[in-house]
DNA sequence: TATGAATGAGGTTTCATTCAT
DNA sequence: GATGAATGAAACCTCATTCAT
């Protein structure tokens, strides 16, 4: 819904107001989720932190699952605008620093808030969440085909769709294992390092 | 069975017929799970679907957790068999073969019993899993290590401890994206090549 | 009665209902007190004694304990108050007839809510009631010790500590014992009689 | 049933094993409220407590309350007897130091087993115990009024039946107080003395 | 629009007791 | 007699959601 605001709005006062309302249950719940495990997740509690009513908390969102779902899409929005700026300062740099810069945000993403990302990536999975997901994902991705090639010099594969899915799901796939056993690797240069390499040996032609 | 029972069950079994009933009880719950999503998991549908009362259930284990984690104990002995007899069998293999032969295996446990697959994975993050996980995932990443220079003929670095755990990890975890977003890609011998790939780049020699 | 309310509740009434509510339900044990064993109280029970639904009753009080302690606690403060003017109106009197009349009134206390004395009398034993049944027993020895050397013209002893604690545990067990075992002796005046006997001779000169 | 049991019994070696499993119920149940609430007591713990199946208490017993009343009696018996043994030897002594030797005596029962004298005092309270507990009672204030004049001497007054009940109650209502509130107060010779001073105040000639 | 009191289905768990073996 | 597996009513409690004010 906070999407679906965000867009057409002319800032009429109460718009603006419930506009700020419908943000501040947003935070609310992923400062909770910084903290908290996402089966102690409750609206009454996101509410009473978000200094509103339960009643209010209703009228922004028909539901508790309605309220996940628009803070996973905001973080997929500033997570994709995150990785345009990184890949936008990568320009004059070759493919290999490219991936290292992208590497290092992302483990950066998870250093700091590691329960949050840990319940987006977990719930991202239902089937409430597909649909956004595929599109940020494309979204991403396509990003990355773009940029490879520019920077690949013949020195790495051509990416298919389907190699690419394969190496970002990878790489998303060892950092959040990390994130739930080993978050000393979320600092670990040399953690950092494999994953590059990871990427890197993966497209590196024989 | 009654090894892993043993851990975390309030009541060992004494007769024949509680043992099948605790085996029961496991095996509804993995039935129910692969029917349906871990959060619609209750010891009343357990019950219901082993064919024993509530009581019953809470006879053999303390709690819907420690069910889960008898089952997921489950399966990682039965994984950890199987993972064992195929690198037997790839005895005579070159290490690329063996590799594929591990990625077919392991895209064929998901294959069949998707939900159940995510549901273990998802789990087994959980603190209370986390000791079980570990020394599984040990035991495995030591076959691996064991194994890998056997066969690797000079063409391959020698693996790090800390490269076994990003490659595994980022194996699982694009295959576990895979299932929850592609099940297409489960059957499809093209994703399985990339997942080759993905292993044998990263360890191939510059 | 907002004022016991507030210590050990879940959350505080805002509004006039609520207020109500919480009162009915601390009145609906009281209620199923006056003529049930405690380990027949259930919070369902008191849900459907106040005519509210059960999560009503939890937003209110955090559990069984909870209500069983609020309630101990609005009767302390009100005994307390009503011992306290029964010492004011015996100002001008003789000790030992204020001795009576104190006697009189816990026997009267008893005589009416037999069951709910006993209850009280019983569950104020148990660890979580114990600071504040100590802190009520300390405000009311600190009464009789002060009103006691008034009154006593130099017939009686100086009460120390102690032997007001074993005075005033002597006559409730003793009253307690009659209330479950000869309740025909709360309206008794031998038996009352023998009560103020026991507390004078226990305290007289010799 | 321990108590019929006892009764009229030729020593069949199956009622005699018998006798023995009835005998280890109850101690079985002593020994865990010795250490345990009345409320955390269970026949299952008992019976595993006792080395015996669940069924096995159910055969001796027709139900819980059934076992605690047995054991209620059984120590109502041991008390007879112990303050009986008492009175006898405090034969040739004075009222003062015959009552000084039972006070004593009970405030020793109850410093060991405190947790269990609570409890038998809390249990024999209820409906199913007072038949039991009237006639144990009759029984010692009988034995105390026989006594009594013997040792007067004419210091003291002629008891009547009620005085008999008040001070009793009274004294075991101190004691009862002391052991969930004062535990050290049950060491204490300060303690034990007030109490001996309330009973011989309360009969002592004016 | 905002509030917060109220709801009640549904979850987990316990334990006295029964009964087939 | 002894066993212990099985029962299921009933307890406690949570939380997403509704609705009167």
């Amino acid at each position: 819904m906070s999407a679906q605001l965000s867009v057409n709005m002319r800032k009429m006062p109460k718009q603006e107001r419930a506009r700020e309302t419908a943000g501040d249950l947003l935070t609310a719940t992923a400062q909770f989720l910084r903290r908290n495990h996402y089966s102690k997740l409750s609206t009454n509690k996101i509410a009473e932190l978000a200094g509103v009513s339960i009643g209010t908390l209703y009228q922004y969102y028909p539901s508790k699952e309605a309220l996940v779902v628009a803070l996973v899409r905001q973080q997929f929005e500033a997570d994709f605008r995150l990785v345009q700026s990184i890949i936008e300062e990568s320009e004059s740099l070759s493919l290999k620093e490219g991936v290292q810069n992208i590497v290092h945000a992302v483990l950066g993403m998870f250093s700091e808030q590691t329960q949050l990302r840990l319940v987006i990536y977990e719930q991202s999975r239902k089937l409430s969440f597909l649909q956004t997901k595929e599109t940020f994902q494309q979204r991403i991705r396509a990003l990355f085909l773009e940029n490879f090639e520019k920077h690949s010099r013949g020195e790495y594969e051509k990416p298919s769709e389907l190699s690419m899915y394969t190496v970002t799901t990878a790489v998303i796939g060892s950092l959040v294992a990390a994130a739930s056993e080993r978050p000393e690797y979320l600092v670990c240069s040399h953690f950092e390092a494999e994953l590059v390499r990871l990427v890197l040996g993966y497209y590196r032609k024989i």
